[in-house]
DNA sequence: CTTGAAAAGGCCATGAA
DNA sequence: TTCATGGCCTTTTCAAG
């Protein structure tokens, strides 16, 4: 019986249930427990214990409440392309120290010439100047900016 | 007294106890009242009508649980730049119908050559070579697409 | 995994300031 | 807008099948 034999702490994967549980509180983050017991045909302990092993194996990473960033003086959104000055020298630990910079929302290192992406939120033209300058000093990298002029929808 | 009057109606400002509760509220979803009571220093009534308040007027827009995407089998992420191929038509009702994919999580129009920014999640390579193709007959535009090789953080 | 029940705690409407 | 209170609902934890 070898064959059954699997690899699950890397990527668990979820049953029909723990899909649907996943998806329910993904579009309402305060879904009852009783409410998402209806929706998926169980008790409201079955539902209790399979939601808190989804919290605790980080399939569910939090709860959080979206808020109108317009409204927190967060009205000016870029992004920031990262091209390397000088392409030989490592920039693993450039991540890191990005995440020190709470105006920076999000890294990805991405195919293509530029080796990092950046989401900025910025509350004016001159927050974001400033952030920028942090950013170039931070990475050593020369910057591409795409100011965001609307967001159609961020889901 | 002209010079006191203002538009509240399109961006309501915050006092400081709404700020700190929509912060907190950001950090934790689930927050209770009562733990929110305690931080505002303020009754549990206070602070309860006070997040319906941010709530009916779309300052808060919803609750919402942030997943694991690798687990959901969306392992791969791209940011795809769409430039028109015709720059004289008309592009405004592009977002709507990208809207309509759910593989598109968030649209921006964005400074720039590309008119643009979609980030699009895929559960494979097949899966976003089609998901690019939908985009094309749809928005009429040329894509540009850079693969997320690592997601670093999104906050 | 299910049912059932008891206890604790949070939410919400109300009244009063 | 604030606070205090009681009723109702939800969650939690247990036991037993």
């Amino acid at each position: 019986m070898l064959g059954t034999l699997r690899l699950v702490a890397a990527a668990p994967s979820l049953d029909e249930v723990d899909r649907l549980l996943v998806e329910e509180l993904m579009a309402d983050g305060r879904a009852t427990l009783a409410a998402l017991a209806e929706k998926a045909g169980l008790s409201v302990s079955a539902v209790q214990s399979r939601v808190r092993r989804l919290e605790t194996r980080g399939v569910i990473r939090g709860y959080s409440a979206s808020v109108d960033p317009t409204v927190l003086g967060l009205a000016l959104s870029a992004f920031v392309a990262l091209t390397p000055l000088d392409p030989t020298v490592p920039t693993e630990d450039v991540p890191d120290r990005l995440r020190g910079l709470p105006a920076v929302e999000a890294c990805y290192s991405v195919t293509g010439a530029a080796g990092y992406l950046l989401l900025v939120r910025a509350g004016s033209a001159d927050r974001l100047e400033h952030v920028l300058q942090e950013i170039r000093a931070i990475s050593r990298a020369g910057t591409h900016t795409a100011v965001v002029l609307r967001t159609f929808f961020e889901r």
